[in-house]
DNA sequence: TTGTATGCGTTATCAC
DNA sequence: GTGATAACGCATACAA
């Protein structure tokens, strides 16, 4: 007995007002002055009478007047437009980059535009790149690097190859994580990996065909050699398969838990070397039994969402990604001024104590 | 005794190559033709013959000349790129019909940016609209609609108000979820609300600063509706305090679950108008010690991935998103290109049930 | 301080 | 089938 299905009402077409194509020489018509002085009213140049610019903007407000940018590049000028190119913005690290950054431009009086570079881009692309007055490059791999042809003259890079390179101490992180586990007592510490070069295969076929999965990032090397000196500081051995290779997935991540647990004398707190994978060790451990944290501590990396969401709650070592998105933008947005910088390129994290981790009993 | 933190390498200036700047008339020279034929050859005009096409191809390539895609804008050419105009692309709603866009983009070969249009963009980002073939709205408000002065020739949007609307059958799908915790025989069913005008005002004032949050969508009151009919079908009255107001938010959904909770006469099930809200109402019912399902069955809408994150997970109401950017695409690319279109407008919706319902007890 | 000439790289139009 | 010419709308450089 299904109730009738009611429609939205759907379209009331509001549909765009017919482009007006006003350009810049009506304007000075209108204002009784050259094209050439409303061209500098636009551009805030000095050269100009109090009196004549206010004519101006008063044609241009008449007239409901706005430049068009395609024109303006095509000329030469400058916009105030940064494009973040990346291949998939929805991503739990590159939105975090990108809302700081989306803050940072907004207060600079800068647009943003998202550039999804996918494997055969057409050029059009690469145009918007050119139209903009700098790029922000997202966890960039060196073939997106190198496929991207038309990159602007200002480029700063957020985690990955490229130039300018902004990131967090993936090192000093993962030690502040291993610090804590050793503090609170535990011994036999695990490790699973992010992302090494071996897993690369894995990667499922299809989503190699449409991203660039290409990852020689330093993160997951830096934080498992962290684990390595930080357990040798502390005279500790690490057992056989204490050390368990995953990629930055979930899936991955439990894999390398029931592993890491199916061991004779298995670890009683694990390290993984992102969120995701901490979720995914948790979630292992609870289905076969352990209590959380009590008979095993956890501690991630990244302090996403679902660090919140888990139960118990995640302890983990937080990125400031929206602090470095905003960073980028700045040092992108003074470079493209010309003002002076001199911006710190790599960023502090934190140790974020929540519930998944405690003394071993 | 804190390790020595140990900084990653960093730049390698790994440096854009330097900006070739060839121009078609370079390429004609070369290929000892008109510009006029390079451009022909570039566009895939019928009225060039194979001989000359082939002699101007090697001439490009011998060249690498890529085509300046400013300038063909503004000698009025098409182009090969869709603009997705949204103010948060992370948001997960928005990240899933991104995904399905940006996949359908990439088969039918055309390029996907991301516009975030804010309350005062320069003028920059109407011109990349401008530049575009056509723009996918995703869930623009009327603010938004008629902020953007420079909409493409083409445009549709998804789940808001604006030309060619596509979305999902709200009312059909809380039918669903109603119809699900009915025949379970549940008959005290509360309902929490998604964003209705009235709590507008609720939301934070830096929210309001950066964003247009003018809401006039018709989700939230469809299914509504859609409650307060399937409960009249099945011969149900709705007791006082059974309907309780929220945004979308899981905090409101929280105050909202221990409102419905703490009446005299609590209900055994809820109906949420989205995941977020649902998984804020589990959270409440177990703080308070009632466990989920047994003592409270809860049902969301949208199916997001934090659906299948909560304990228990969440039965919900899936809304094919990423279908629905596919589909607008679709539709996008065959009105750039004057196809015959007669694409659906309306999607159904799925019910997934898992394991936040049963029957009562 | 203001206006004029010229060019940016491509496509449309319309001759040839 | 091919090519000369004229826009497209603006900014730079320079002249008035």
């Amino acid at each position: 007995m299904a109730l009738k299905t009611c429609h939205t009402p759907a379209s009331e077409n509001l549909r765009a007002e017919s482009k007006p194509k006003v350009t810049i020489a009506e304007v000075a018509q209108k204002a009784g002055v050259s094209p050439m002085t409303v061209s500098n009213v636009i551009n805030n140049k000095p050269n100009v009478r109090p009196h004549m610019r206010q004519r101006v903007l008063d044609a241009i407000a008449a007239t409901s007047y706005r430049v068009n940018p395609v024109a303006r590049a095509l000329a030469g000028g400058k916009s105030r437009m940064l494009s973040v190119i990346t291949q998939q913005p929805h991503l739990p690290y590159v939105a975090e980059v990108l809302t700081g950054a989306a803050h940072e431009a907004q207060k600079q009086n800068y647009d943003l535009v998202v550039l999804m570079f996918g494997r055969r881009s057409q050029s059009d692309l690469a145009a918007i790149s050119r139209l903009s007055a700098g790029a922000l490059l997202i966890q960039p791999s060196r073939e997106n690097l190198l496929g991207i042809a038309d990159l602007p003259e200002h480029v700063v890079s957020v985690d990955g190859p490229g130039p300018r390179p902004l990131g967090v101490d993936n090192y000093g992180g993962a030690c502040q994580a291993m610090q804590h586990l050793l503090s609170l007592g535990h011994t036999r510490i695990g490790f699973i990996t992010g992302l090494q070069a071996a897993v690369y295969d894995q990667t499922p076929k299809h989503v190699l065909e449409n991203y660039d999965y290409t990852y020689d990032h330093k993160d997951a090397p830096e934080r498992l050699r962290a684990y390595r000196d930080c357990m040798k500081a502390a005279g500790l051995q690490i057992p056989h398969g204490y050390i368990q290779d995953s990629d930055y997935s979930r899936a991955a991540g439990e894999r390398a838990a029931k592993r890491l647990l199916s061991l004779k004398d298995p670890p009683t707190a694990i390290f993984a070397s992102c969120d995701a994978i901490a979720i995914g060790a948790i979630h292992v451990a609870q289905s076969r039994g352990l209590s959380v944290p009590q008979q095993l501590s956890v501690v991630g990396f990244d302090d996403f969402p679902v660090a919140l969401q888990s139960h118990p709650t995640l302890t983990t070592v937080r990125q400031p990604l929206s602090e470095i998105g905003a960073a980028a933008v700045r040092l992108l947005v003074a470079m493209a001024e010309d003002w002076p910088q001199q911006e710190p390129q790599v960023f502090p994290t934190e140790l974020v104590v929540r519930e998944s981790t405690c003394r071993p009993t």
